[in-house]
DNA sequence: TTATCTTTGTGAAATAAGTAACAATTAAAT
DNA sequence: ATTTAATTGTTACTTATTTCACAAAGATAA
């Protein structure tokens, strides 16, 4: 862990990392700029990020990739496992779960939660409960954290159920005010907003 | 439709319209605090949003309600339908889908798409095919808007086919980078590069 | 050996995003 | 009629984020 980091660097080590365990195990360095490429982002937003944690480069190679793979870990991880689950969201779970096996992530996915009276796992490894059993579970297992992605008619007491039973952070893809202590990090993600955006940006009879 | 709004402003409008459409009808009036707090920003910032696309309010009794909706709208919305697809994005889609039933939005769930061999549809009214049919629906439909969710091995071939098929912006939650010419808009979500920041703004283990 | 080229690291500059502050306004209370 | 109180509209300010631009370093080629 280091100090306070910026949010969007935070999120981007995240991404750097991400795209250099997806890199060809054959490279062994990369470039500010080949990294940029695959972000989409400028070269000098990557040597700042990397700047800021201390990590330096070759000035020919470019920065070593197993290194930067684990300076990013030593960064933004906890030394411990923090514990994840998932309430009412199947194939957006299942898209990013593989991820979650990887030793590299301190991330755990340890339940899924679904509204159906007698929901079926959806990952091997991960039991899925109906949500009547939430606070009891994520107790249990001292879930820390949690993303919701529920119709908003369910919205609104599964995130007071969950802040009730501890969880410090819910990622919140529903749409819906979720009224939490200011020690909980909230983080709330509208689809449909995002939609509208690009739905604005993509059209061509703009001139009012 | 009106001039450049910064791409933050078009969202939160967005949002404006989503909450004062589910805001108690009995209300003709809002201020701007209200609004805030519901969306967890400052009030300041909703009143210089509404500045920018000439929307006044009352001093007294605050912004009218159904008058600003309709003037988000003109806005924002283009003058016809556009038509969306889902690809592999099951649960939060079904938990998004009931706004898009609203004869407010101009957005329009075309059809979705599976990886399954024979896929059954999610939603009542919207038909969902195998992914081996997403040109030819695409081009038949006239869809113009993607949201692809699907695991890393399908991201890359699925995004390539939707470009191909005239798609012009597409939702990315499958983490992998895509490739696109400039005038298609991509935005990219990745929901553990989220997590992990998220993970790293509550815990306590902070100093190095 | 010398020149050329490329890339890092980083201060400075530019841009974008968000917040504060307050005059102007006017309803409601005195 | 006068005061009080609340809220908008807007400018100015602050902070955050991103990009530019270039010196320093050093590999490679001439």
């Amino acid at each position: 862990m280091i100090k306070d980091l910026p949010p969007n660097t935070v999120e981007r080590l995240s991404l750097y990392r991400r795209r250099l365990l997806n890199y060809p195990t054959t490279t062994e360095y990369i470039h500010s700029h080949q990294l940029a490429h695959l972000l989409k982002i400028n070269p000098a937003h990557i040597r700042r990020d990397l700047m800021l944690i201390n990590f330096t480069g070759d000035v020919h190679r470019g920065y070593n990739i197993p290194d930067l793979i684990v300076r990013i870990g030593e960064v933004i991880d906890s030394k411990r496992k923090r514990k994840i689950c998932f309430v009412g969201i199947g194939d957006l779970g299942r898209a990013v779960a593989e991820y979650f096996n990887s030793k590299e992530t301190k991330l755990e996915i340890a339940a899924t939660f679904r509204i159906e009276k007698e929901p079926k796992s959806q990952f091997p490894d991960v039991s899925c409960y109906n949500i009547s059993r939430m606070k009891e579970i994520i107790k249990k297992e001292h879930i820390e954290l949690c993303v919701i992605a529920v119709p908003r008619s369910y919205a609104k007491s599964i995130s007071k159920t969950v802040i009730d039973s501890g969880v410090r952070g819910i990622l919140n893809f529903s749409s819906v005010y979720i009224d939490a202590p200011d020690d909980i990090y909230i983080e709330d993600y509208d689809m449909i907003s995002k939609l509208e955006k690009m739905a604005y940006f993509t059209h061509e009879d703009k001139p009012e």
